[in-house]
DNA sequence: CGTTGGATCTCGGAA
DNA sequence: TTCCGAGGTCCAACG
């Protein structure tokens, strides 16, 4: 059977039918008044009450509460659920190793209980993010500005990766830092610190980009800026340019591509 | 009625559960061939395929698919669902302002459905975190070396918050940075830029704390470091003590306390 | 394996 | 409201 589902199932019958779903690994739910503690990383105890129950075909195991789009507990996939029953009491268990973690559900009443094996082989397509929008610049680099020229993208440092390095009309040398959503005071810092490798003549990073002699300037892109990273940008030096992440579906490029053959 | 189970509903029997539970505040569940379109922050699209819905009270709206803890899409609390029909198929949509997302299910087939009013007062304690370790140490600073004293917690400098701040038995300065798990360079490279702080000589921050001309001593607080950040503490000079964060509920104690009653 | 860094991060607290 | 940092972060990519 595909799917099942019971109403006010009792202990056993609560127990046959997760029993069932794990074998079939299909998706479980079961909505019960339960407690439960958790001990791994930390270590938590949550009181009875009525809540939603997730076991997953992957191992994953989740248990919502009404509030949040967090699972109030969970363990992550890979993680083994046993079942056990004692006392007529129906008793959830996840562990899994590295780290060490296990989950307790103890389940008192279960107002329903499912599981169902689930067909499903899309997979989500997502644009408008920090790597969407290097890509961009790498491909359109006169949207920073006109002569720019991109020569490095994930750049080493000591202080980390450059997301984008590279050359003005006049041959300086260009720092990019990249946010996708609005840029802080932390963003322009980054750019500081990157700054700094470079001031930093013990380290032949300009001699390594023939830009010895040249102004080295720092630029902040992002869609936005708050107004203390704007000062602080202002008063470092550090110049803003506003970019939107492109919120581009690799599926509407096809549609659009398809439509003009 | 506090709860409701349809098996195999069709598309009128699904809206009026789903509006019956949105109603009656209630968490709604569906399990369903869909289709889904995201736009807001980012954008993205699913193509059909059978996945868990759930609505809650609160406004939140999760689909997930069979594998990860984290939905595949979602919106947040206080979002808005509205349901609707429109050629004999189901869709959902969850929407909200600040910033503007927007949420769409198209539902063709759903195995099942319900809803129920949850009954949960209980809330979670956690305990085996950063806060758990600055509060310990600020009440046990023996943890961290006979004679040291915690002078600050939360001391704001140019480069952030430094963790806790005290002296040690000769009076040095000393800057800690905990962290609750195992600690990485970045743990490092954040202590360094504290340090700094105070080498710059514009700042007075060194009067302030009366350390004018003593030793300053950077120390990293965490249960274990990692071989990388080790070397490089080593090189600067950063002190590593191992403390553990507490694992303590304070429903440990008071069932410990009551007991002693 | 462990490490690194982004995320529609989420969530909570403080300004 | 915005901002900022912790998180059992999760998760994927990379060494």
């Amino acid at each position: 059977m595909k799917y099942k589902i019971l109403e006010k199932p009792n202990c056993e019958e609560a127990y046959d039918l997760v029993k069932e779903g794990l074998c079939k690994k299909a998706m479980i739910t079961l909505f019960s008044c339960c407690k439960i503690i958790y001990e791994g990383r930390a270590l938590s105890q949550l009181d009875f009450g009525e809540r939603l129950i997730i076991i997953k075909p992957d191992g994953s195991f989740l248990v919502h509460q009404e509030k949040k789009v967090e699972p109030v507990n969970w363990q992550p996939p890979k993680s083994r659920t046993k079942v056990n029953v004692h006392d007529n009491e129906l008793f959830l268990e996840s562990y899994r190793r590295t780290p060490k973690e296990r989950l307790e559900v103890e389940v008192k009443k279960t107002l329903f209980a499912s599981y169902s094996v689930a067909k499903d082989y899309a997979e989500i397509e997502l644009a408008g993010y920090e790597k969407d929008m290097g890509d961009m610049i790498m491909k359109k680099p006169y949207l920073i500005e006109e002569g720019f020229k991109p020569t490095a993208r994930e750049y080493s440092t000591e202080h980390g990766f450059i997301d984008i390095l590279g050359k003005d009309y006049d041959g300086n040398l260009m720092v990019l830092e990249l946010k996708a959503r609005k840029a802080g005071t932390n963003a322009v810092k980054q750019i500081k610190r990157y700054l700094s490798d470079f001031e930093n003549p013990e380290n032949d990073y300009l001699k390594d980009l023939g830009a010895e002699k040249q102004k080295i300037r720092g630029l902040l892109v992002a869609p936005s800026i708050n107004e203390d990273a704007k000062e602080l940008s202002e008063k470092e030096g550090i110049e803003f340019v506003s970019v939107t992440p492109p919120k581009e579906l690799k599926n509407d490029k096809k549609v659009t591509l398809d439509i003009f053959k």
